[in-house]
DNA sequence: ACTTAATTGGGAAAAATTTCACAGATAGCA
DNA sequence: TGCTATCTGTGAAATTTTTCCCAATTAAGT
């Protein structure tokens, strides 16, 4: 079997910090700075140079020895291994006041992630528009994701809502999901859940706050 | 030197796991459970039972041979440890979107934090009210700070001032930061931050969802 | 052309984290 | 009481992640 991809794993973290990488990169880039060194890079980004270059080193060799890497081309490499050569449609589901939050979150579109639809089911938050997205019927998401093959969902619903929506949605095709709701989700092996905890961040600091004292 | 507490350094990861074993031992107890084991524990959380004893035996010992925990025990005990025996104040700095929407996030009541101010630059803003919280402007929050001892920001404002304002938050006390802005903020050793940047969990979902293709 | 300084890529070592494996403790039951 | 099931806590082993280190490469200066 001709074998093309990279057979290691590459773990989260290291994936996470790409995505820094590329935010300073595409910084970088709009500052009009050529190029930067792994050191540079790291410094920017609070990890070492080291750490920098493990983590290219992973998907090819982007740098030249003595002269660092170009940060255009670097950007562009970065770009592809997390797949953002493309635009991203998501879409989110619950519109309170997390959802219609994201909604209007300029990052996103900025970022080359468009929402193209969201869904709600309470019947009064349905017909608003915000954002030029409508906001549809929780119930016409399966019809939904029949025509359009959208694989990644933003989950902004109540805690005790959050696993049945979320068995629906991967029946219709959702690979990714971005969950805000404060509980672990059941997925098959072959969904990728990512958790966006406020309140753990917060207890996260709550420890290192009182450890200090 | 004589060294009071804990020499050992806990891992945030721990922490955060932590954390999400006082959310399920909190539900556990609304339900009326009395007593749960450590595999019992992973399977809520989607860890191992080893994880789960590892990460509390940091702590001491909270369970009993051959029984398991005693739910309403063990609760309290991690609530100690995460520093969440009294209620935590914090302030919100920025009152867009986002910061809006964690004004009138109900979970963070919930959890035992509070809200005691929200600080916005934008003159239009200032004097709002939502959930009991007016909105105040920037320049008042050194005055705020001064007699309100609050060590906790949630910092929700763009990027580009993201640094400014962290500064004057760390000379007037500020410990920790829940950043919302997609930068490395520059903070003295004793300053804690935790970052919460939705893009970078979206592109981690996209490389992801790249590879299983 | 030669020397010096800067920098990458990656194997090897070190450190951190997770998992294994089991002694010891407890409860239930015959 | 004695036997069996279960389950904790924790050293040791395994694995993963990070850091160290240096040969090789490049650019710049003389």
């Amino acid at each position: 079997m001709p074998q093309t991809s990279s057979k290691k794993k590459i773990s989260r973290n290291t994936i996470s910090r790409l995505s820094l990488y590329l935010r300073e990169l595409t910084r970088l880039e709009q500052d009009g700075k050529k190029a930067i060194s792994s050191s540079d890079l790291a410094e920017l980004t609070d990890l070492t140079d080291t750490q920098v270059r493990k983590d290219l080193s992973h998907f090819g060799q982007f740098g030249i020895s003595g002269t660092g890497y170009e940060v255009s081309k670097l950007k562009e490499a970065v770009r592809n291994i997390l797949g953002k050569d493309k635009v991203l449609d998501v879409i989110l589901i619950g519109a309170g006041n997390l959802g219609m939050a994201l909604l209007s979150y300029p990052a996103f579109r900025e970022q080359g992630f468009s929402i193209k639809a969201a869904f709600d089911i309470d019947t009064r938050k349905i017909g608003n528009k915000t954002s030029e997205i409508e906001i549809c019927d929780i119930e016409k998401v399966q019809e939904f994701l029949k025509k359009d093959k959208v694989k990644i969902a933003l989950l902004a619903v109540p805690a005790f809502s959050a696993q049945k929506i979320t068995d629906t949605l991967v029946n219709c095709g959702i690979r990714c999901i971005l969950n805000f709701a404060p509980i672990v989700l059941r997925v098959p092996d072959e969904v990728v859940v990512s958790n966006v905890d406020l309140s753990k961040e917060l207890e996260v600091l709550s420890y290192f706050l009182r450890t200090a004292e």
